[in-house]
This record gives structure tokens, sequence and C-alpha cells, in this order.
DNA sequence: CAAAACAGTTAGCCTTCGCTAACCAAATTG
DNA sequence: CAATTTGGTTAGCGAAGGCTAACTGTTTTG
């Protein structure tokens, strides 16, 4: 299944906050997407169903190993284009920022 | 009315055919942007309806002067991408396409 | 001049992806 | 231990923005 704009911000939210929090669930990426519940809830369940995460019995999401390829890529555009931004003269805050808002 | 990411494509598309080739209507925004009749005429209802552009009694589209603000804005920020992304090593070719899809 | 091509519109369908309301089950707490 | 909080789900709405089918009216053409 393919993967939808939403779905890459999920996913690379997900891996994002695995790096920096450790264990997440999806009240994490929904607070960290500004995302009501039912929106992380349906989302989690099509990035699990297409085998990107795995969400454990206490709702734990953990990356697959096809997951985790494709948000290391995700990643590593995300981290492209904030320092392409740095690069023309951006802070970093807005810069991050704004790398997310153009992906 | 706000300008959603699908009229900034139409725009930006108006306005640089509006350059290169002259005298355009919707029917060569469409060819261009590969959609079909009804989805540009929408596009273009709105577009109008929104003050962004006029479209004269033949189906000719003009900007207003407030599109043309706007349109040169996107064209710009385009511009911009097209060239962090050739500094990056892409061919021009791909680099005008790759800004296309981030945008 | 009849037939075909061209440009545009209308009606209506589908998917993505937000949302709220309402519910459930498990954990926490006064 | 009853009441609240927490995390998640289900149902269903609405906007954006693609699409096809089918229609119009105008031009072009054999």
């Amino acid at each position: 299944m393919a993967l939808y704009e939403s779905g890459q911000m999920y996913l690379e939210t997900i891996f994002v906050l695995s790096k920096t929090q450790g264990r997440i669930r999806s009240i994490d990426v929904g607070a960290h997407l500004g995302y009501s519940k039912p929106s992380v809830s349906r989302a989690v369940g099509i990035l699990k169903r297409d085998n990107y995460i795995n969400v454990d019995s206490d709702g734990y999401i953990t990356l697959t190993p096809s997951g985790k390829r494709v948000a290391e890529q995700l990643y590593e555009r995300h981290t492209v284009l904030s320092n392409m931004l740095m690069a023309l003269g951006v802070d970093e805050q807005t810069a991050t920022e704004d790398a997310c808002r153009i992906e």
C-alpha cells in the first residue's frame, strides 16, 4: 500500500519521538503533531496494517524494518531541507519548522 | 478566502504560462498540470471568485493585481527551492521537478 | 452544411484526512 | 471502593481536490 503525505508525517514523528523519548504510544504522536486521538488512531492503524510499525498489547509503537528504512529516508530529507534553509540564514528553530511545512 | 495548496499550484502555473506562452486559457493550465477539464474549471472558478484572476468572455485568463502579487511570491519560492536543489548538485531539469513536488 | 473537434460546465462519485461525540477498559486516586 | 483520569476506538461529518460521464455552445473541416 502507498504511503500518503499524512502517513509520512506520522511515520517520521514516530521515528523522531522514538529516538528522543524512548517508548512511545499513539497519545505521544498526537500530542506532538497536535492531532486528535481518533485521527492518530486511524493513521496508526493504517501504518500498522501496511507493516510500517508494530503496536504491542500495551499500545507501544515500534518501527518495523521497512518502516525504519522509510522513516530514515524521510528524516534525512527533512534534515537536508533544514540545512538548506539554515544555509540561507534562517535560524535553526525556524528552519526546522519550515522544513516540516515544506514536507 | 484562503488560497489552498492546489489553488497555489494553479495560480503559479497561470503565472508561468502567461510569461512563456502569452495568452492562456483553462485548457492550457490543465494540459500543463495534467488535470482534467472539470478539475481546472472548478479551480479557475474559485481563483476568479476570490479575485486572483480574471477570465474574459473568450476564456482567456489574466492575473489580477493581487493574483499577480501572490503568484510572484510563489514563483520566487519555487525559484529559491530549485536553486537550493541545484546547489546540491541536482541537475536543472530534476531540480525544477523536485521543487514542484516539494511545493 | 453536416459532422467532428474543441473548450467549458454541471452533476456526482471517491479518497484523504482533519474533526467531534460518545463509548469502553484499564489504571489511578481521594 | 467509587470516581476520575488516561488511552484508545467507533461512528460519522465535512472540506479539499482529484475523477468520469454527459451536456452545452462554438469552431473548424471534409
